[in-house]
DNA sequence: TAAGCAATTAACGAATTAGTTAATTATTTA
DNA sequence: TAAATAATTAACTAATTCGTTAATTGCTTA
């Protein structure tokens, strides 16, 4: 289930991390664990499983990998959970008028 | 922190499942438990780890103990995480315009 | 082609998670 | 008070996760 592996890709505070960088750029492998205490390798395995949950993708050109943020995934999964599970959660609409109301930051 | 233990209680399918359970209606530990091929003191500790990341409350009643939805700290915390990773969502605003169209079903 | 850098995969160990059954706590009622 | 029911906690095991270092793959360039 996709579900599952969205979740459990985003039950890591490094991976929520790496997302967050992302969500500004596009970056390397090698950039994205120049960020991090932990090793290249374990960085590498963490972007593979963002990208296995549909949350990040990679291009290689050529020496380099990029990564980059699938916003739509993310964001479209995690609204979808919420209002499946609160269909009449007031605070979402309350979160829903807010966002429109700040129409044109980025 | 408040994020780590959300997302780690919701990458997990019981977890979720008893999430969507209380969505419709606040139940019982033995309820919950009744509707799962786990023991109940599995239950248990999943009902433990929902309560400590805030999304459900409990309240004892006599010999039960009910379980119900925190659906506002659930909404909140997952529509903010998107928001923080991705302020510029088209896709977000567009199931927020949605949301909006779907007044009163509640 | 050989050397070098980027990135991933392989192999392994420590720590955590998720389940089990048994024991305990809390409440009701005969 | 004693028995019964609801729920949680305790103790334990199997499986998974997360990190490490070593080896491998892909690409560039001297």
């Amino acid at each position: 289930m996709a579900l599952d592996r969205v979740f459990e890709a985003l039950a890591s505070r490094p991976r929520r991390e790496i997302l967050a960088y992302l969500s500004a750029q596009e970056l390397t492998a090698g950039e994205i664990a120049g960020r991090f205490a932990m090793s290249a390798p374990a960085v590498s395995r963490h972007l593979s499983i963002l990208e296995t949950a549909g949350l990040v993708s990679s291009e290689r050109r050529g020496q380099y990998v990029y990564y980059r943020l699938n916003s739509d995934n993310l964001v479209n999964t995690l609204t979808g959970f919420a209002f499946e599970i609160c269909p009449h959660g007031r605070p979402l609409k309350r979160e829903s008028r807010q966002l429109r109301s700040t129409k044109r930051n980025a």
